[in-house]
DNA sequence: TCAAGGGATATGGCATCCCATTTTGCCCAG
DNA sequence: CTGGGCAAAATGGGATGCCATATCCCTTGA
């Protein structure tokens, strides 16, 4: 096993205050933990073993199994308990195949809707990711360009685009952080980004659309070929 | 209440031969009373009365009820049991937003691998369409204008597009089949229906994607129109 | 007559027990 | 040494009990 007692839950029990919170707490702990590569792909998780490590009954955690099963992110078998799905190079394109053309919906609409506002904090974004990426600071670089990706699916103005994108991540991420491209690559990625930004600047909707998702189908192709190069 | 016992699960209990089989049972049922109305929107699902009900206890209702919960079925709250959540109008343009766009996904990429058996086998669906459009026999119509679109879902090669506009569809089915529509849009559907059989003969994947989109987004807003209607 | 307070009831969440089935490991026969 | 079979342990699924809390109704006082 590779955590011991003493690196618990991080977080204390999150005590009851809201419903379902405890199965919800169990589903983001373990969730985490298979990101971040605790739970290898093809562990297994025993539902009696979590519940004492976590000093709760079996019953959250049950639940807790459940939701990551329906995000795609464990296989559950009776009497073989929940193993950590792998996410091949395949699945990660059918999975970008599919982020690409929500969130490409997602820039459509908000290049329709967008406040000044939100033009100014998508600026304001967009140049800080600038600077972290001459900087050559990957982690900030990442963070920001993940915060820019959020703010499109937040601000669309349509929430199930944004449900439905959340869950879809939760899989892709499994594993590496979807971290360190090529340089290459990465200037792409910066230039596409820089085309979103003229097309939401010009409230192009079309051009948002297009530019987006071949952003987004160029990110599942090199996350692919990471994973194949495995 | 509105069902007595004697109309009880139609089916027998489904035998537990495969795993979660009874939960995803009376995820079926309850679904299917929520998408045919027995449960009208904002009536409460109780936990000890559908376990009372279905002759089980209250686990695996409860997970079925966390199921529907995912799909964006019912809302739950801590001891007010389940509601089943109302479909608005803008409600269903949101969600044929996202449908289009995975429709459309799905067109675009069948059209690019489509094998002459797939086409004969859809070629045959919409003949039958036709006719069932003109002799105005409806459900027939219906169904298999149903049978069309899974078809294509299923058929693109990608099962996560499949997935995700399932749920989707799961929560726009609620309250009325999504039935009749004026003559005039029915005929354009027809219509619509042909241009992508076009596009699919001729392997034109961006054409498909583009009439399959309007096709879907057009559904959207007569659906909203009827939502808003009443 | 109406409003406010209190208690009974309803209800979902968590814990725990039991059961069927699968897996695992061991022992013995060949 | 190997293979088959059997028993014990492991494991998830379902049932049930208890608890905290929200809801609802009835009572009581102004």
């Amino acid at each position: 096993m590779s955590h011991s007692l003493t690196d618990l839950p991080d977080d204390p029990p999150p005590a009851a205050d809201s419903p379902t919170a405890i199965a919800q707490w169990v589903a983001d702990v373990l969730r985490e933990r298979i990101v971040k590569g605790t739970y290898a792909p093809g562990s297994r998780l025993v539902e009696r073993r979590i519940s004492a490590e976590l000093e709760l009954s079996r019953t959250p955690v049950r639940e807790a199994l459940k939701l990551l099963h329906q995000d795609g992110l464990i296989e559950i078998s009776r009497n073989r308990g929940a193993q950590v799905l792998r996410c091949t190079a395949e699945d990660a394109l059918r999975l970008f195949d599919v982020i690409a053309a929500l969130e490409s919906l997602a820039a459509e609409r908000l290049a329709a809707v967008i406040t000044p506002a939100q033009l100014d904090d998508l600026e304001d974004m967009h140049a800080r990711m600038l600077t972290y990426h001459k900087v050559g600071s990957h982690a900030d670089y990442f963070d920001t360009n993940s915060e820019i990706h959020e703010f499109i699916v937040e601000s669309c103005g349509n929430p199930i685009v944004q449900d439905a994108r959340g869950r879809l991540m939760a899989r892709a991420r499994q594993g590496r952080f979807m971290a360190i491209h090529s340089p290459e690559r990465l200037a792409q990625s910066v230039q596409e980004h820089e085309a979103l930004m003229q097309a939401l600047r010009a409230r192009d909707a079309g051009a948002a659309a297009l530019v987006w998702r071949q952003h987004l189908l160029h990110t599942g192709d090199s996350l692919a070929a990471m994973l194949d190069s495995d």
